[in-house]
RNA sequence: GCCGCGAUGGUGGAAUCGGUAGACACGAAGGACUUAAAAUCCUUUGGCCCGAAACGGCUGUGUGGGUUCAAGUCCCACUCGCGGUACCA
């Protein structure tokens, strides 16, 4: 019999479908379990062999799940704003929303071919006006709320209005511009100007977490820094919650240490300083104060609000030169080139403790964006502060004992305090705290925590993307109505930004809001007075991605997100899959737009990821081959990988890649190769074994054998141009999707980055087709003792290794339990039946086949997953009494048949462990595994 | 620089709580079947050594130390590789 695994899998994936096996309800007295993917930004290349890893591995684990009795939501969506999409559209003038939904159909008919068991009645997608309805209306959400520090917690700006119109006597005579304006830095989606990571290739901004090394992460443009009026979210107020929530995490410490130190909270002081001959002091920030009598300059940020303050007006021009400077540096160049600079203001501050004047400089190596913009410098135990203290010839008085600071400064945070006043002979640590205590009670300053996590630049200069449902009256910005959401993205002539440099929306006509008869007009009416300009800004990729897992609960609901009830039961994402690249940015952005739902009663867990896993990257295999390039070359010869190193090769050779899929456990073929591309028409090869012609004889009637060429290859990223992109429908194709999932598995382990590498998928093919073969003649007979210890160690490992997220070690299992029902010639349904439920999570089509051919009833889906019985598992042995040295007795245990001689070897084996067994007195220990010494004293 | 992760045969990897290192698979070599090939099946396969034979000996998990009756696993120092982050005061 066959195994057909393309009959088998249609069959199946169709019938699955036919009687919508997959489809969750909301309403079940089953406990609940969510299993969520990260969903997929849909490329116009498709999927490829890397991107299911973690969806397979997700698969397993719902399938398992749902075999153990749980309702499990397991759903699968789309990312669907995006840049490429957009980019595509600028080139060829295709609205992106057409590529992108073709996209989308692609990806769905290869995830399909796959077998997950997604209930595909709850996709969502990002661009879809009944998804992004949810988006808008949780903007307006932020831009009506606050965040209470005190509370810690987001109240409604009514609230704050309320407090403003009691406690301020001048509330009531602002304008309402004024109003709207006192009220702007409070809102949790604000209006700010602010700098931002311009980057003008892509003619949009970036959030932090888009740009990379002064790079966009999206096309690798440069990017500069420029101030502009921008919708921002405070995630900066929730960066307490969003660091102490980590703790109540079932995330890796590598993913939540990522997160902790993005959020960068540090423990310090904010001091004052009095300016020599100003009123006004500054307020710097140190997590040092115990190095004060160490400050021997000041430094500003550049783009300091004490700048202008502080400036005197024999450095003013200088000092404008170097902004000046500073400001047309992009952040590369910034980055690529750490020199010191830097320019004095003329000023001097006092330092509180010793009356010193000292000078204030400005350096862009102090950042606006972190603490107050200015530090006290202490050159003696801050390598930068050296740096710069050198290069201007300050003073560095050293703090610490035995510190030697004539070449480097001494930044660590030990020793013994010297010249420094109240401080001198306490450890560093006791040195902060009493200095801190010195500064509270004397007024001079006070103990503050900061944070390196800022707020999330929320405008993209785009059209792809979720509109804001906002409008501008009197230069202020106001949210549309909420029954009035969506705001409809609309349509444009063109999707670069305007003549005039406005974004793309500045091309839409349709584009004006109409206050009294709530509606979207042409902006020709525009007035000022009832119809008023829409934001031309979109939101950005993360806006969508960050409450999506809520809609999958209740993904068709058109008055809310996600009801109550939904929530109420499903509450969070038990298990949430995806790559790690994501830490930073998505999973920060989720779980304060979370929170910030949480607040509003509107979800019932304050965090949306209660388990996470990263999936391991999946790079390319590349495969080479060698064109010969020394003497006498024709440019057309190709070497042998194996022989590339023979002296008349070595160095003479010239590596190109090939495509992998014509060559097969880095066997190139040959023919496919000639016709690949033109060039290779007439290639010649020197073969594995030296010689170039193409056959060898055969023995057999003459026939002839094709020789061996053998490639190189490399581990690279998986990308067309390197001719490594492994499609998962060719594998499909040959394979079946069920030996693809089982080899995904085999790979590794889930979370480690390793190379798709198609030499050794013949194995696990393999082993289904002798698993099929068991299949054939299924008997009633009773299992023999040994066929049920082979069930149920099979049963006891997969167990274990799906709670425990470790697939790869399960597919050996298989394989082992397999061998051995094989050897017994076991067909028994009793067995067979079992091991087609412990199959199915991995390899649901084969499985069904399988459980159908042992009459079992339904879906093999909704089978029971079987228990182990570990009486089964017992071990065949005999218990050995043994005297040693007259005083220790015990019990060696092994197997059955073992001769006596060989059980005193044994003893005589342990002599050293029985000693040291007897002088500690245990109980019992294993000595090795299948023997053990019990030991009674 | 800082933080995190990793290093085991020709290859991917296993060893789940400190207890027979190399499971399982690929590849390779040899054999069976076959006119031949494919497919399938069987044997061998970390290295070295002794031997007529073996349930024989030695060595072996990046390097150097340590703890332990026992270390791939724990501790210290280092080398290399990968990922994140970077003037964060």
């Amino acid at each position: 019999m066959e195994y057909n695994f393309s009959e088998i899998e249609q069959k199946w994936q169709a019938e699955w479908d036919k009687q919508a096996a997959y489809k969750v309800s909301n309403e079940s007295n089953k406990p609940h379990y969510y299993v969520l993917d990260m969903f997929p930004y849909p490329s116009g290349a498709g999927l490829h062999v890397g991107h299911p890893l973690g969806y397979i591995a997700s698969d397993i684990y719902s399938r398992y799940k749902r075999l153990k009795g749980f309702n499990v939501l397991h759903p699968m969506g789309f990312d669907a704003y995006g840049l490429p999409a957009e980019q595509y559209a600028i080139q060829t003038g295709q609205h992106p929303e057409k590529t992108t939904n073709k996209n989308i159909d692609r990806y769905i008919e290869q995830l399909r071919k796959i077998g997950f068991c997604y209930d595909w009645s709850r996709q969502v997608k990002t661009c879809d006006p009944k998804f992004y309805h949810w988006t808008q209306w949780a903007f307006v959400q932020m831009y009506n709320h606050y965040y209470d520090p005190v509370a810690q917690k987001a109240k409604p700006i009514a609230e704050l209005v309320a407090r403003f119109e009691k406690e301020d006597p001048h509330w009531a005579t602002l304008s309402e511009k004024e109003q709207q304006e006192r009220l702007m830095p409070y809102r949790i989606a604000y209006l700010a100007d602010t700098k931002v990571n311009w980057c003008p290739a892509l003619g949009t901004v970036l959030a932090n977490d888009e740009v990379s090394e002064g790079l966009s992460v999206r096309g690798g443009f440069p990017v500069e820094q420029r101030v502009m009026r921008q919708w921002c979210l405070r995630v900066s107020a929730y960066a307490p919650r969003l660091l102490e929530g980590l703790d109540r995490l079932d995330w890796t410490d590598s993913l939540k240490d990522t997160q902790r130190n993005w959020i960068g909270r540090s423990e310090g002081a904010e001091m004052q300083f009095n300016i020599k001959g100003q009123d006004n002091p500054i307020t710097i920030f140190t997590t040092r104060a115990d190095t004060v009598y160490g400050v021997t300059f000041m430094v500003l940020a550049p783009e300091s609000e004490y700048v202008s303050r502080l400036t005197t007006d024999e450095h003013r021009a200088e000092v404008e030169e170097y902004l000046a400077w500073v400001k047309r540096r992009t952040e590369r160049e910034r980055i690529a080139d750490r020199k010191v600079t830097g320019v004095f203001t003329g000023s001097y501050a006092i330092n509180p403790l010793t009356n010193a004047e000292i000078p204030i400089y400005i350096s862009d190596y102090v950042l606006s964006g972190y603490g107050t913009g200015a530090i006290m410098a202490v050159p003696a135990h801050d390598s930068r502060d050296y740096a710069f203290a050198k290069h201007f010839n300050l003073p560095v008085i050293p703090l610490i004992e035995g510190a030697d600071v004539s070449e480097q400064s001494f930044d660590a945070k030990e020793g013994i305090m010297m010249n420094s006043g109240i401080l001198n002979g306490l450890e560093v640590k006791d040195a902060i705290a009493k200095m801190k205590e010195y500064i509270t009670n004397t007024g001079i300053g006070r103990v503050t925590i900061n944070y390196r996590l800022r707020d999330a630049i929320f405008s993209r200069q785009r059209y792809w993307g979720e509109p804001f449902p906002i409008y501008y009256k009197d230069g202020m910005p106001y949210t549309l109505p909420e029954e009035c959401l969506p705001l409809q993205l609309p349509e444009v002539k063109e999707f670069k930004p305007t003549a005039t440099g406005e974004p793309p929306l500045g091309h839409a006509a349709m584009w004006a809001w109409d206050e009294q008869n709530r509606k979207v007009v042409d902006k020709q009416l525009i007035d000022n007075k009832t119809v008023f300009p829409i934001e031309l800004c979109t939101m950005p990729g993360f806006a969508g991605s960050s409450a999506y897992y809520l809609r999958y609960m209740d993904p068709h609901n058109d008055e809310a997100l996600v009801s109550k009830q939904a929530n109420d039961y499903w509450r969070q994402v038990d298990l949430y899959l995806g790559g790690s690249e994501h830490a930073t940015g998505h999973l920060i952005y989720s779980r304060f737009w979370n929170k910030f739902l949480y607040d509003l009663g509107l979800v019932c867990e304050d965090e949306p990821f209660r388990k996470l896993i990263n999936q391991g990257m999946i790079q390319g295999r590349s495969n080479f081959v060698y064109r010969y390039i020394g003497e006498g070359a024709s440019g057309n010869l190709y070497i042998s990988y194996n022989l590339i190193g023979n002296p008349e090769y070595k160095d003479k050779v010239q590596p190109i890649h090939v495509d992998v899929n014509i060559v097969h456990n880095d066997v190139l073929d040959i023919v496919a190769f000639r016709n690949w591309m033109p060039e290779y028409k007439n290639a010649e090869f020197v073969f594995a074994d030296g010689t170039s012609s193409e056959v060898e004889d055969n023995p057999y009637l003459g026939s002839a054998m094709p020789k061996q060429y053998i490639c190189g290859w490399a581990v690279e990223k998986m990308s067309k141009s390197m001719y490594n992109v492994v499609n998962p429908d060719d594998v499909v194709a040959k394979y079946g999707a069920d030996t693809l999932r089982l080899y995904e598995m085999f790979l590794g382990p889930l979370e480690m980055s390793k190379p798709w590498d198609t030499n050794g998928i013949d194995g696990v093919h393999r082993f289904l087709k002798k698993a099929w073969n068991m299949y054939e003649n299924i008997s009633d007979a009773e299992p023999t003792a040994e066929e049920l210890k082979s069930l149920h160690k099979l049963i006891k490992k997969v167990t274990w290794d799906i709670e425990n997220f470790s697939f790869n070690t399960s597919i050996p299992a298989f394989m082992i339990a397999q061998n051995e029902l094989y050897t017994l010639k076991c067909n028994k349904r009793a067995i067979l039946e079992p091991f087609a439920i412990l199959l199915a999570p991995y390899a649901p089509h084969i499985a069904e086949e399988m459980y159908h051919r042992c009459n079992g009833q339904g879906f093999v889906i909704d089978a029971a997953w079987p228990e182990c019985y570990e009486a089964y598992l017992v071990e065949d042995t005999q218990k050995y009494p043994v005297q040693f040295n007259g005083k220790v007795r015990f019990t060696l245990e092994c197997p059955k048949d073992t001769p006596k001689d060989e059980v005193e070897k044994l003893v005589l084996a342990h002599e050293d462990t029985a000693r040291y067994l007897a002088g500690n007195a245990p109980k019992k220990v294993i000595v090795v595994p299948g023997r053990i010494v019990n030991i009674v004293i």
